[in-house]
DNA sequence: GTTGAGCGTT
């Protein structure tokens, strides 16, 4: 009975869902069960967590029968201290699925012309939690859900094998190409400039073994790009 | 072990 969400949600016809804030990462949903349940008839509660660690968001759902116990409960759950920390409830405002709230009521009102209206307002207002989490020293974009989707394989790759430490502050370079340009200048009249080594292999570099400075056969092998230039202007 | 604006799962 107190496992809520074990089972995906029971039935959402005409039910309230009430968004739980400020709640701590403590929090558990048969802890707040028993406090919502108290107000009113609580359909189903169910408590966010990561799916990579496992931890609670600090934030839960409250679904309740009647509008009127989910308005009561929001009116005295709301501010109460919760294992220490005041929670914040308030009634939903989005859905997990393209469900109609409306008032933090979910109701099944299928698109009469057409679902084409669905597009709202974007707002600021997206996850930025998760990114701030997410985000601790590496640059990710939009698609990160994407690429989280298939596999870590490609992150894991670059960090073993690439370097222990990543610049993503290059990318914060406005004028990169310019940037760019100049260090592949430099690059090209000196190989001692770059800031960034972007040697293949520093061991052999490293190994003043051989010096194949001199050698014609290397240098056309490793820089065949000057070949393609004096070509294209 | 940590954090603190927000909007959800089978």
């Amino acid at each position: 009975m107190s496992h809520f969400g074990r089972s995906g949600p029971p039935d959402i016809r005409d039910t309230y869902s009430l968004l739980v804030l400020n709640i701590t990462f403590r929090t558990t949903a048969d802890d707040l069960f028993p406090l919502f349940d108290k107000y009113g008839e609580v359909v189903d509660v169910f408590i966010p967590r990561d799916r990579r660690t496992g931890d609670s968001r600090g934030f839960a759902f409250v679904r309740y029968k009647y509008a009127d116990e989910a308005q009561k409960a929001v009116e005295k759950l709301d501010g109460r201290n919760v294992d220490g920390r005041e929670i914040r409830v308030q009634f939903a405002k989005y859905g997990p699925n393209a469900e109609r709230i409306h008032k933090g009521r979910i109701v099944e009102e299928l698109p009469r012309t057409s679902g084409r209206s669905r597009s709202r307002s974007p707002r600021p207002r997206y996850r930025d939690r998760e990114y701030k989490r997410r985000s601790r020293s590496r640059s990710q974009s939009r698609g990160r859900r994407e690429r989280d989707r298939y596999h870590d394989r490609e992150r894991d790759y670059r960090r073993s094998s690439r370097s222990p430490s990543v610049s993503p502050d290059y990318r914060k370079h406005s004028g990169r190409g310019k940037y760019d340009d100049v260090r592949r200048s430099r690059s090209r009249s000196y190989s001692s400039g770059s800031p960034i080594r972007r040697s293949p292999s520093p061991k052999r570099s490293s190994s003043p073994h051989s010096t194949p400075r001199k050698g014609s056969a290397d240098e056309k092998n490793h820089e065949p790009s000057s070949h393609s230039r004096s070509v294209s202007p």
